[in-house]
DNA sequence: TGTGATTTTTAGTATAAGCGAAATAAGCTC
DNA sequence: GAGCTTATTTCGCTTATACTAAAAATCACA
């Protein structure tokens, strides 16, 4: 046998996709999944050799991966664990809001069938992470709004839903603007023309990028 | 470059050097490591010659292996972080105290230097795991006893001060007759003929083995 | 000192993860 | 459809980690 002590690489690309094809609706391509895991695409190549030798993907003809339904429970259980670690880190261990998401990918691969109930339970049934996230569990978890900042007219006003995640930089600048989830945000200018947006949050204006706009899930627009 | 997501299997080769070396006051040899780690001897040998090229430990002529100055920080440090994981466990998620230890395995290896001390503060600077193990950290370690029970006459009581803590059924044994730090301990009648010592505690007799006897360290014997 | 027993090392094998370079395959655009 | 560009795979290499089997070194003690 190999070294078996854990299967993080493998679990982060499970992650990952599950990421891509359920939180952003997007498609997942090798390309894709070698800049969020931050490896090269023949690396990726030989990773969704090994994940498809395991029954843990499938890519169609298209080259488009979608998770198994082992594969399926696996990134799912990963990213509760992930979820629910950013719940620890910032309700109990008072960790700055834009680092939970780094240090949270550490925590995750240290969360067992014993102990992952119990801090459930510390955290009194966490429904959402701290980046607006619903956290996957027993249940049947909550509905992703796929609607962005873009889907808003000038004027209108709509609740932040939750944010990208993975940029501690852009977390930083959320953080400053104190753009979170449940924050308000209202749509002033947009000016898709020379690709910025302004909008307003906590009473101050402020301009964002197209891409960046892409980046906040927004719910209930009025 | 290697995969370098984690060092998980050296950082357990040293952390077992240094409880070898320095909780038990013992020889840390390649047999006894392989024992520990539950691998087999030439792995031992190959992870050894890679510590050893890495200039994390010494190995003398008569084959004792001992830490450097820098394999005694990363040991140190992850011993600290493992015991800081298990008062965590025990304290905060109310974890089974005989499954910390190796619950606490995983977690150690989550904790960064951001995340530690939150963590460290949260629980009110713990000075001692909850198997009696001191913490180590910034200012100089508490003193380890090196008494066990073998140590005691006939008629003797102490303070037990730590006791084994990487055998899961042992640690069940003492949770049942309720043999924890702090917890008083009578030795009632020692028969080293036939290997075992009847000891007292919390009110109730008890016959253990020799080996056992070994490793349950006392304190304040009179 | 000799001789089994224990320890340690060597040799050879395997797998997971990565990398760069180069070859292919797929998509687009004109 | 030709030709570019982008994506994916292949090839060849590397390292860490393990394993088995076998050889070599050490120990223990009679």
């Amino acid at each position: 046998m190999p070294k078996q002590v854990t299967n993080v690489a493998s679990d982060d690309a499970l992650t990952t996709i599950y990421r891509i094809t359920n939180d952003e609706n997007e498609e997942a391509k090798a390309a894709r999944i070698s800049e969020r895991l931050g490896i090269r695409a023949a690396s990726v190549s030989g990773m969704l050799a090994r994940l498809k030798r395991d029954r843990l993907i499938i890519i169609d003809k298209k080259k488009n991966v979608t998770l198994t339904k082992t594969g399926l429970i696996r990134a799912t259980q990963m990213v509760r664990r992930h979820r629910i670690a950013e719940c620890l880190l910032v309700n109990k261990f008072n960790l700055e809001w834009w680092r939970a998401y780094e240090e949270a990918h550490l925590f995750e691969h240290a969360f067992s069938e014993v102990t992952t109930p119990l801090i459930v339970k510390l955290l009194n049934n966490p429904m959402r992470s701290p980046f607006g996230y619903p956290i996957p569990g027993i249940s049947k978890s909550l509905k992703l709004s796929r609607e962005t900042i873009l889907d808003m007219d000038e004027g209108q006003s709509a609740l932040v839903e939750r944010v990208f995640e993975e940029d501690e930089k852009l977390l930083q600048f959320f953080q400053e603007i104190q753009l979170f989830p449940d924050a308000t945000i209202k749509l002033v200018k947009k000016t898709q023309f020379v690709g910025t947006i302004s909008i307003s949050v906590a009473g101050k204006n402020t301009v964002i990028g197209v891409d960046i706009a892409k980046k906040i899930w927004i719910k209930n627009i009025k």
